[in-house]
DNA sequence: ATAATCCTTCCATTTAGTGGAAGGTCAAGA
DNA sequence: TCTTGACCTTCCACTAAATGGAAGGATTAT
């Protein structure tokens, strides 16, 4: 399969798979005598396992391990728990952060009349 | 006052004030004859201010209206509030975002057994 | 005078791709 | 067989918001 065919299965742009090879993340199979890039079942699952990882908000260090982890089939679960456990730490703290955030805008923009006058207490806030 | 001062009155680093300098959003009211920048009172409640709502994850970008509001002494609130609206409406976007995936995985994260197994629930939800 | 601490500009790096240009390849139709 | 269109290739630039570092000039303290 070439990188347009692979990148529809897996549902990426074929700039991404493309990327995605060019930084040693998932390698096509092979390539063609001419220079086009072959993708094989097992290399589109990568593709696939990388995309759903990603939509997990894992970053491209955390796929490289996981895919590792994917790959190795004598891995302890505790390995792949552990990694996954940082990263919900850090979804959870920015959770809380755009919680607090957003508490706060949301006081401003209630106190702020939004009408023709000048006054508003988001500019005051922030001045 | 030059600029280590200045960023130091605005919490910022001089990197940081060198940059807002280089793309035009805060400058610099003068530089002396050997091109050290000068901070004013003015240009540092207008650093103050980017820091502020930087803080409150406003892009540059927005910075750059609201400042532009700042300055403007016959603004009407509502156009502050309109900036101040979709920022709020992109933070609890991001928040929901946010939730949805801290739930799942969580779930994941507690389905695995996380021991020397290699059965692991998270790698079989993204394989 | 000299050393330490500022300051300057310029370039590279970060993240995870995306956009575009210039050009090679492949399959189908006239 | 030629051509057209849809692929594919590499390479370079750009995004956001800084940060790090190098090379060298300016200022201040001892």
């Amino acid at each position: 399969m070439n990188i347009g065919k692979a990148a529809n299965q897996a549902g990426l742009s074929t700039k991404t798979v493309r990327y995605y090879a060019d930084i040693d993340l998932v390698l096509p199979s092979s390539r063609t005598q001419t220079g086009y890039r072959n993708y094989d079942i097992s290399s589109i699952k990568k593709l696939i396992f990388v995309k759903r990882a990603r939509s997990f908000d894992f970053s491209i260090k955390e796929c490289r391990e996981l895919l590792g982890l994917y790959e190795e089939k004598n891995r302890s679960s505790s390995d792949v728990r552990k990694i996954a456990i940082h990263h919900l730490e850090e979804i959870k703290r920015k959770e809380e952060d755009l919680m607090k955030l957003r508490i706060e805008l949301d006081h401003l923009v209630n106190a702020c009349a939004g009408d023709d006058r000048p006054d508003c207490p988001i500019i005051d806030y922030l001045s």
